[in-house]
DNA sequence: GTCTATAATTTGATAGAC
DNA sequence: GTCTATCAAATTATAGAC
């Protein structure tokens, strides 16, 4: 009959959807190892076993608290990919998306470190299914176009593409150190990344340069 | 009278070293959370008990093994900021150095973002007592002095030296998922995190230019 | 020092009352 | 559905033989 693994009907299950986002954090903040089932009962205020009841075990708990993760990973980059602007703004628009999202969401980049080395497949598989592969291929495109006519130079996709999430992530795997070391509050840190946006911008059009 | 815990006497005590050793690659490999005392023993190819009868908890190894880790991070940057050469070939040789490094001790970057979120204060107060902090004012200072002279331009020398780090550590931190998604192998990688030394110190030369 | 056996604790999971 | 009580398994840690 009907499930009530869908989304359609967490509305339908407050409880379920309460227990899932408590789920979420204490896993997002401690990683899969790391996060105990009492912590996620204590987080969701009910009991143990509440949460076996709704989601049989950890594990099962677990993916699809990553499924939901890895779905809110995808802003529409699409939509900017398509925008009728310039290159400079395109990568401007990019890396403003990306410093926003992360200010938001702090705490994914070293759950997807963390799991990435746990359980590769397992996530990659997650990602794959994302059917984001097609606006991969557009990226693609738009960026040999932009070879092809000139406007930047001939280099490597991989590397360029590697280098707006290299630039805009690290700093937030690294923030507790830096938070620690400067030091800095939350606020001040996320002030320095949005000025950052600006200096990270620039490198990546300057490195595109002929 | 003498304790067992200080490295000079690690040569005359073989047995420890090596259990420590073979904690080290479960701990890196694993973490905190996930490395079981039974997957060290089997690594060390001994059994539990002389696990305790040597370092008495887990906590206690891993407290070691963390030392020892944090120590080999700090491979001599030094000898690059004094040598007599322009501000272009110590930022190539900077990220010569890293990415050799990284090359060298791939998982200990997902180690150390894991230990960051896990346990940020006892991961920075070791890394506080590697004696390294002046080398750091060393930089700044060269930094400065180049931009005093006019050869680079003013620019945040926090962002400034954020960004060797985040290019060239970064790639190593999504290796998993790279190397699934290109697909290449092992040293497919190798390769290509050396041809992109020359992409990253381009674009941190240009990024300084005035 | 090294091993085996076992204790003590933690943790995921289940049973059953309400 | 929700809770309490409990179980079974896993995991860290210790005791004691050799």
């Amino acid at each position: 009959m009907f499930t009530q693994k869908g989304n359609i009907f967490e509305m339908n299950n407050p409880t379920r959807s309460h227990i899932k986002e408590a789920a979420k954090r204490v896993f997002l903040q401690k990683g899969y190892e790391g996060a105990r089932m009492r912590d996620i009962a204590e987080e969701a205020q009910i009991n143990k076993g509440l949460l076996h009841y709704y989601f049989k075990s950890k594990k099962r708990l677990f993916m699809e608290v990553l499924g939901e993760v890895i779905q809110s990973l995808s802003p529409d980059f699409d939509a900017i990919v398509r925008l009728e602007v310039s290159l400079e703004e395109k990568i401007a628009l990019f890396v403003d998306l990306y410093v926003e999202t992360l200010i938001k969401n702090p705490i994914i980049p070293p759950f997807i470190v963390g799991e990435l080395q746990r359980d590769p497949d397992t996530l990659i598989k997650e990602l794959s299914e994302l059917q984001g592969r097609a606006d991969l291929e557009g990226l693609f495109l738009m960026f040999q176009r932009e070879i092809d006519s000139g406007h930047i130079r001939a280099t490597s996709p991989v590397q360029a593409f590697m280098n707006i999430p290299a630039l805009c992530v690290f700093p937030f795997l690294m923030k507790p150190a830096l938070i620690r070391l400067m030091p800095m509050n939350e606020e001040a840190f996320n002030n320095l990344m949005r000025i950052r946006k600006r200096e990270v911008t620039d490198m990546i059009i300057n490195s595109l340069k002929c």
